[in-house]
DNA sequence: TTGTTTCCCATCTGATCCCATGTTATCCCA
DNA sequence: TGGGATAACATGGGATCAGATGGGAAACAA
């Protein structure tokens, strides 16, 4: 499970470590690296393992072969998803077009939410979480946070 | 079940002893620590297993995965959660982040709810607790004690 | 050749592990 | 029932190691 939030450098290169907490969670697979995408949502990178990927498969799949909604994901997730292998020391290269997407320049926050994970700049990202904050307080009535029936164990 | 409160000593490494109950209670998972993050409801960390992040996820998952509320929760949960692992001792190590919002300063009460357990300062909690009663006191006929669905075993 | 990308090695910092010690609660026996 | 022994828990400091980062050499593409 992706967790937490780690501010890394991105060198002239490009080059940025995964935080080891997030490489751990995808070793293991055929893949060993991860999946990154532009969202299409904002200013940020979307990605995880390949597992993630699979996930999105199935659901795409489950579509019509022509509905407008399923060719324009398949075309705004696979179509410009990267594949960023590991170097021996955990770290992947972000080519331009993503760095650029987010608008990264030296500094990257990798944002754990679970099954997936953003890369935004730190600053961006520092707003976008102060409103997500505000907005759950907000609405943390809405939301069935305890569970009902689960136990600690 | 997470039970009782428990003050222990933060010392300069940001090293706490997690309460032996409460470390008996997480025992046997996949993740030998707690996760713990800082409520976006106060000056106070919320913290459990493993198993009530995956309870979390459960919930969250059922949501649309654009609903901006889904993303505003997995942001302000799963992103600002941190695994800390015990060490021999049954301590983790706080990071600063997590002291500073809770304002922790040389001690922390560790308040057991159940399925989760909250993080206080000492001090902060006295108040805390001292207008909670208040508040139950002045509501006591508003409040339902008789649980709609089952217990929490 | 020239520029770009990939691989490898060196270094530094901070987290984690390990050992020692104090303190409190529990158990056992007189 | 009281006192002492013992074990479990909490705490402090130092050493070791993993992770993050920077630079350069080698392989590759233009």
């Amino acid at each position: 499970m992706f967790l937490s939030t780690t501010i890394n450098g991105v060198d002239a290169k490009g080059r940025v470590s995964v935080p080891a907490d997030f490489r751990s969670v995808v070793r293991g697979g055929v893949f060993d690296g991860i999946i990154v995408w532009p969202s299409f949502d904002g200013p940020y990178l979307e990605g995880g393992g390949q597992a993630l990927l699979d996930s999105y498969q199935r659901l795409i799949e489950d579509m019509d072969p022509y509905d407008e909604a399923r060719i324009a994901f398949e075309r705004a997730i696979f179509g410009a998803a990267r594949p960023l292998a590991f170097d021996a020391n955990g770290r992947v290269t972000l080519p331009k077009e993503l760095i650029d997407h987010a608008g990264l320049d030296g500094k990257a926050t990798f944002v754990g939410l679970g099954s997936r994970f953003e890369l935004w700049s730190p600053e961006a990202y520092a707003e976008h979480q102060a409103s997500a904050r505000t907005f759950a307080r907000e609405n943390k009535r809405s939301l069935r946070l305890t569970p009902r029936t689960g136990g600690a164990s």
